[in-house]
DNA sequence: GACTCATACATGTAGTTTACACTTATATGC
DNA sequence: GCATATAAGTGTAAACTACATGTATGAGTC
């Protein structure tokens, strides 16, 4: 626990929006996960496992949210083309509403913050002292 | 990897939250740790384990973000009174910068969203298809 | 004064997750 | 043949989490 530096989200952005971003990357077209890891990286994702990467898509496979199929059409070693599954839709919708009301919480933590800041630098300003 | 159901944060509010608040709680007044876990349940951080609550606290201190001594003036058992460090405070601010990043992530991922709604509503509307 | 209850802090540990190293396989260029 | 890039995967020690349990203090009560 208590990390040794702060590292919340980007240069590696917070990894419970790797699943969204997944799946909504995939939403677009088919993509096969040596792509999507670059997709991702390209997003901000700094640091993706490889082999924890491609056990995740699995286990998203095997949880219905996205299904995949070889695709051997092009040169080098065969892909496993990835696509969004009508359940992995339904996942997603559920994600974006879960991460908005995250934003609000966000955003929570902020008006908390500038106000502990007053508080930080007026201690002794006591607006709102209700006791 | 990859949960059975969304959880993002709320009802137990994300816990790359749980820091940021602990050391925000502490920047106004020293508190114990019992005190501080019901504060942060009333926040929305809704159960918090005790047992690594604690450890987390001793890891924080370790790490010199807070900042601990025994207060025994008032009855029942011992308490150990938390008090931010200026160590944590810096700490603080720079995780407050990193979730203001993040809040523009989160941004990001939901023009994202729209924009492939929209693709998935419309995939032969080929506004911005530049290739 | 033994018993129960609430407060306060802490340890033990099974089970899961993560980070990092390693393996397999195919095609291309030299 | 051999190095390199692509593509997917396995193995596993260390770290983290959830859950159960332990220790201790004081207050109320019968």
């Amino acid at each position: 626990m208590a990390q040794e530096k702060p590292q919340v989200g980007v240069g590696g952005a917070g990894k419970e929006l790797l699943v969204p971003y997944i799946l909504l990357l995939l939403r677009n077209v088919p993509v096969h996960g040596y792509e999507l890891m670059h997709q991702l990286g390209a997003i901000g994702f700094g640091t993706i496992d490889q082999g924890n990467f491609y056990r995740m898509m699995r286990q998203l496979e095997k949880e219905s949210y996205v299904c995949s199929e070889w695709d051997t059409s092009s040169s080098g070693p065969a892909k496993r083309l990835y696509s969004l599954t009508e359940v992995g839709e339904q996942y997603l919708q559920t994600y974006a509403d879960q991460l908005q009301k995250y934003q609000d919480i966000l955003k929570q933590f902020f008006e908390m913050y500038s106000k502990m800041f007053d508080f930080y630098l007026f201690p002794f300003n006591n607006e709102g002292d209700e006791k």
